[in-house]
DNA sequence: GCTTCCATGTAAGAGGTTACATGATTGG
DNA sequence: CCAATCATGTAACCTCTTACATGGAAGC
């Protein structure tokens, strides 16, 4: 299974709702696993029908009910059975790269374009991580957290995030700068027949 | 759809077999997408049924036949069709993430061990990247053949491709160590009584 | 003789995505 | 009044993984 244990690991923190959950897979926890909100709903039933977590119903006032989950024992040990298991591999999976893979063959402005989006969304993400850093640290100095700190766990999955959108960042502008600047060359060169499809005069 | 268009991307380089691509996804084209052989196969089907791509038969000696396949003009407009789309947001996926979120509940031992291994996992493929960039750019410099080369696609995916396995690794070491020295500090002040889990004495 | 490499698949099942549904409350 | 937020799901479909199958040639 997969998603599982990536929820367990999540739970582990403390008590959350599956709309807590959603939200929280686009920050902390998107580090490592991404999951939509019904994957989410479906997955907290299962898990609670199999005893690893348990629920209960928190009652609000101007908003509707919710129901807030934490590991169990049982859950705890199946954490712990996973853990112990070999690790598969992780794998990136990215559209983007696969567009850029064939940058060559089709036209770049729209490769382009997607590159600095994805720039911009790191960015913001940058500063999202960068906060949730200095939030479960404290006052303390980085150092000095991760050698007395409790839950380093998720402050170590946060630095490897961080440093992921860092590298993603500076590669979207370095390699929208770069296409962006072939494409400038080739239009000169091109003078009206040239297209971005490579057919350039001569070969 | 989704390994269709890594597929096409990865065939636009040039003809390769199910097998050849199954080998590539190791390296070049896993950057962006990892695929299984059999995933590969069927897909490979589906895009020629398709009139996507199109295989011919070589015959070899000593050595089973081969079907090689390329890119159709029909399999390029697919692209250029894909690369205009709006692209979605990439995602990972890691096991030891997860491993290492939740390792202030469980035995760090495992996760310990777990980074290590990826760690040197990263250095054998940086090793391997690295030679493939060197092959791309051919005599040239990486400037250079950036600003003049033809089919920069695939070196910036390999580059990519390379800063990751770099962070990858480092942050793997640094999560060892970082383990190894608060594990070392715990058995030192829990003679016999603390385990793994977090039971320090006093809290 | 055993293992590895080349080369290609099939079938079943687990996991993930897309589309859709509901209903109350707060803010512009 | 319209949109967004909180909160939770169902159903159909697509995609991916796991397990298994085949068969010849080369290397130890």
């Amino acid at each position: 299974m997969a998603l599982r244990h990536a929820v367990l690991a999540a739970l582990l923190d403390g008590e959350y709702s599956g709309y807590q959950l959603a939200k929280g897979f686009d920050i902390g926890v998107a580090n490592f696993w991404h999951a939509l909100p019904q994957q989410l709903y479906a997955e907290l039933a299962k898990l609670e029908t199999e005893g690893l977590i348990t629920g209960r119903e928190v009652v609000q006032e101007g908003r509707p009910n919710k129901r807030l989950f934490r590991v169990t024992d049982e859950g705890l040990a199946e954490m712990e059975r996973f853990v112990a298991r070999a690790a598969k591999p992780s794998f990136i999976r990215d559209d983007l790269l696969v567009k850029v893979q064939a940058v060559d063959g089709v036209a770049a402005g729209p490769v382009i374009e997607q590159l600095t989006e994805r720039a911009d969304m790191a960015d913001a993400k940058i500063e999202l991580l960068e906060k949730l850093l200095v939030k479960l640290r404290g006052g303390a100095g980085e150092d000095e957290f991760l050698r007395t700190g409790e839950r380093v766990g998720p402050y170590l999955t946060c630095l490897r995030g961080l440093a992921f959108e860092r590298e993603s960042r500076d590669w979207c502008r370095r390699a929208a700068a770069l296409l962006s600047e072939r494409a400038a060359v080739e239009r000169g060169r091109g003078r009206g027949a040239a297209s971005a499809r490579g057919d350039r005069p001569l070969g």
